[in-house]
DNA sequence: GTCTATACGTTGATAGAC
DNA sequence: GTCTATCAACGTATAGAC
């Protein structure tokens, strides 16, 4: 058994059920080991969370940049739009972004600060990509001759309000309710 | 010990640790009471988790319903900003708030379910307040001649991506954001 | 109502045979 | 690396004395 096929299973399970409401048996189980044998391959189960937490920031990133590397030159219009979609489609298949919503926002109390830091550190990453973006809107004169740290604030807003309703309502209430943030927030930003 | 000031402090500590986080040795000690006694209370766990989840969704709508009587007839700008603050200004102190956006958001695996549907009642009571006022606006013409829904869903959008900023944010980033966010949705919707 | 005592499963984790 | 055996600590919950 490959720790990559444990931390594949810990993901699911953490992102269903969080960090107190998955037990080591339960990952041991679904792949097919029994829970001490999971010791082979990692120290504790907060090595594994830890693991797991700091690889998901690293692949978000990169996801984030490749996407701004590869849509820079579409209108600002397209760019923030096909971004946004980018979170409904994969919130149903991708129990990373499930992982990264719920633990980001409650992480285990005893790692709290830590995971904060992390955090802080990625967003931060995240929206400096963003921004540069809008500031060759402002340039181009896409927008509102305005700050365009103020649209990239928002547009974060945006996503974390599209999250939220993936969390809780699913995909269709989602949708919903993208269309009509988005409808707004176009409208605020032109 | 009255079963009051059990439900105060298991109220804190479900939404500082969640559910899982929160044994009923801590809640026990923090009345200064051993674990066995609180189910002279409560008889279990679970129904201390539900009282107070019940009791939390009409505390708010209360507070939302009694929000819209007495500032109907103010302008909508005001009206919609000092709603807003409110969350900002009361998630520090007010426990309840931060439970109810924890345990809505992440409810105990075993009564996600039950839970869910509540959430959905509450939220869709509390829409329809809103929507009140959108449509006053309307007819007022204080916004533009669009959908008062789209305006509802997307202000609710608002309040979820402050929410978020308050949970991992903490109140001077979800202020800054705040901000931002307003200035973007006012212009969307005038 | 609160306590002590207790039951009993589950938790994360370690030791050692194979 | 995986297993069995084992551990101490902690989880929720019950029974019964006071």
């Amino acid at each position: 058994m490959s720790a990559l096929l444990i931390k594949e299973a810990a993901l699911v399970l953490f992102a269903e059920k969080g960090y107190d409401g998955t037990s080591l048996a339960e990952i041991a189980d679904e792949v097919g080991l029994k829970k001490q044998s999971l010791y082979s391959h990692f120290k504790s189960k907060d090595d594994i969370f830890i693991q797991l937490l700091t690889e998901t920031f690293v692949i978000e990133y990169e996801r984030e940049k490749e996407f701004l590397q590869t849509h820079f030159a579409d209108p600002l219009f397209d760019y923030l739009w096909k971004s946004l979609r980018n979170y409904t489609e994969r919130y149903q298949t991708d129990s990373r972004l499930k992982f990264w919503l719920r633990l980001s926002f409650f992480p285990p109390y005893h790692l709290h600060d830590q995971v904060m830091q992390s955090l802080y550190a990625h967003i931060q990453q995240v929206d400096a990509l963003y921004l540069q973006r809008f500031e060759q809107a402002v340039a181009n004169k896409e927008m509102k001759e305005e700050n365009a740290q103020t649209a990239t604030i928002a547009f974060s807003a945006l996503i974390d309000s599209i999250c939220v309703e993936l969390v809780y309502g699913g995909k269709e209430k989602a949708e919903t309710k993208l269309q009509a943030v988005w409808t707004v927030y176009w409208n605020g930003i032109t």
